[in-house]
RNA sequence: GCCCGGAUGGGGUAGCGGCUAUCCUCUGGGACUGUGGAUCCCAGGAGGCGGGUUCGAAUCCCGCUCCGGGCCCCA
């Protein structure tokens, strides 16, 4: 019986893999450059962990299992919790900033679909200490410059949940689900749960102008007119934003359901993805109290590492291949030849299924090698080899000493 | 969880109630033990699963699974 892939999970083939790593490589050095520096977490944790941040209703969302011992685990289906779980048990007395990158596998127990997956990756930083607007500035550019590294057309949404919050204030523990409305744009719901509350006219119609507020750097001037809300920390951290030539869309209606998000939000869409556009979304937060550690200001993003890959045609370069080519007898020295030029630095493959020359030389075409190293008799007799360049069809005989020399020139082209 | 479309060798397909299931590609071998891509020959390999209708089902019907697109959700 033939075992199936689990539902929403993939298999890479080499060249997707290659393509993978690209990308990845990639980013890497890009967030290196700013100071990051990688850490890695348990691919499952105690459920508890994602219950807190994100309530019970995650649980229908995660693959949640028992261990022997009954403690009840989960995959994780997020890094940013992990990571500040860490933070707070392990890394509390580094230099703040702290400045963290991490890239891995999540699962989800969802609906795949196009771009959506059951096991997916994430690439994501987290600044952890600062509640400056430079903080803000400092992720969000990181993240516009890994993105357009990757030659991507997107879209940068840049919103603060502040703005609702204040208007919201009066509402007490109410506000909250008034930010989940808004942020599942439930223009009717929101409407009919602020008549509930026996909210006035004129809050409601302020709430509504809030949310509609989406455009360039100007609408700030039209939100100043709406609420008397305080709006010098994002005008700093546009001014840095602007003259780092980022484009952006201002959208001061972004809201978040959850309390943790405490300024700026923002959100990076690719075109021509379908309905899981969104390939990257931060913003700043505080966590670190809910998982028992002080209060501490964090600001960051996760890609998903997914979707940009899948916006990326392959390009990846390979390194060159050389097959050692051999007659029956000749089975010693072809992998005594082979060792030598792998401990060059070759990528050296050899015959193991004891066929012809003529199916090793088909063979060396099929996986696209660049060179054949023939190996026979006359060979051995006069002690050179005969090097044909698969690329071209030229075969020439050169001295056994000068052959690792010979292959570094030709494949430095 | 909801709506729509789909599923035939490893990949791409034809057949749409009746021969041993078509063709291309692929993989292995041979022609061919000193030279690859060509050609020819041989071999391998398939109707997602379960039930029903029928003398007979890949084909029609039902359920499930999986895949694709969308909704919900997206911590």
């Amino acid at each position: 019986m033939k075992i199936e892939r689990p539902r929403g999970t993939r298999d890479f083939l080499p060249e997707e893999m290659e393509k993978r790593r690209a990308v990845e490589k990639k980013l890497r050095e890009i967030v290196e450059s700013y100071g990051y520096r990688e850490v890695a977490t348990p691919t499952f944790e105690h459920s508890e962990l994602f219950k807190i941040k994100s309530g019970e209703g995650i649980v229908e969302e995660m693959y949640v299992f028992e261990d022997k011992s009954g403690r009840e685990l989960a995959l994780r289906p997020e890094l940013t919790a992990p990571i500040m779980r860490f933070f707070v048990n392990d890394c509390s007395s580094l230099p703040r900033p702290i400045r963290f990158y991490y890239f891995g596998n999540c699962f989800r127990y969802e609906r795949p679909q196009k771009g959506r997956y059951r096991e997916f990756w994430q690439f994501g930083v987290e600044l952890i200490g600062s509640d400056s607007y430079l903080a803000d500035a400092e992720v969000i550019s990181l993240a516009d410059k890994m993105l357009k590294s990757l030659n991507i057309e997107y879209e940068l949404h840049i919103g603060h949940v502040g703005i609702l919050r204040s208007a919201l204030s009066l509402l007490g523990d109410k506000a909250s689900k008034v930010m989940r409305l808004i942020d599942k744009r439930d223009e009717e719901g929101l409407e009919s749960y602020l008549n509930e509350l026996g909210v006035e006219e004129d809050l409601k119609d302020k709430i509504k102008a809030i949310m509609n507020l989406k455009g360039g750097r100007e609408i700030i001037e039209d939100a100043k007119r709406i609420t008397d809300y305080n709006f010098h920390y994002i005008e700093k951290l546009l001014d840095i934003i602007d003259s780092l030539g980022i484009k952006y869309t201002l959208n001061l209606g972004v809201a978040r359901g959850l309390d943790y998000y405490t300024g700026i939000v923002f959100e990076f869409y690719a075109k021509d993805l379908g309905a899981q556009k969104q390939i990257c979304g931060g913003g700043s937060y505080e966590l670190a109290q809910l998982f028992g550690g002080v209060r501490t200001p964090a600001t960051g993003f996760a890609i998903g590492f997914d979707r940009v890959c899948e916006l990326i045609e392959a390009k990846t370069k390979r390194k060159a291949v050389i097959v050692v080519v051999y007659f029956k007898g000749f089975e010693k020295i072809a992998f005594e030849v082979a060792e030598d030029l792998r401990n060059s630095g070759f990528i050296v493959v050899v015959d193991v299924m004891e066929r012809n020359l003529k199916k090793q030389l088909s063979y060396a075409n099929d996986i696209n090698a660049d060179f054949a190293l023939i190996v026979g008799e006359e060979e051995i007799r006069k002690e050179e080899f005969s090097v044909k360049d698969l690329r071209s069809g030229e075969q020439i005989s050169i001295p056994k000493e000068d052959l690792t020399t010979f292959l570094h020139v030709r494949l430095k082209r």
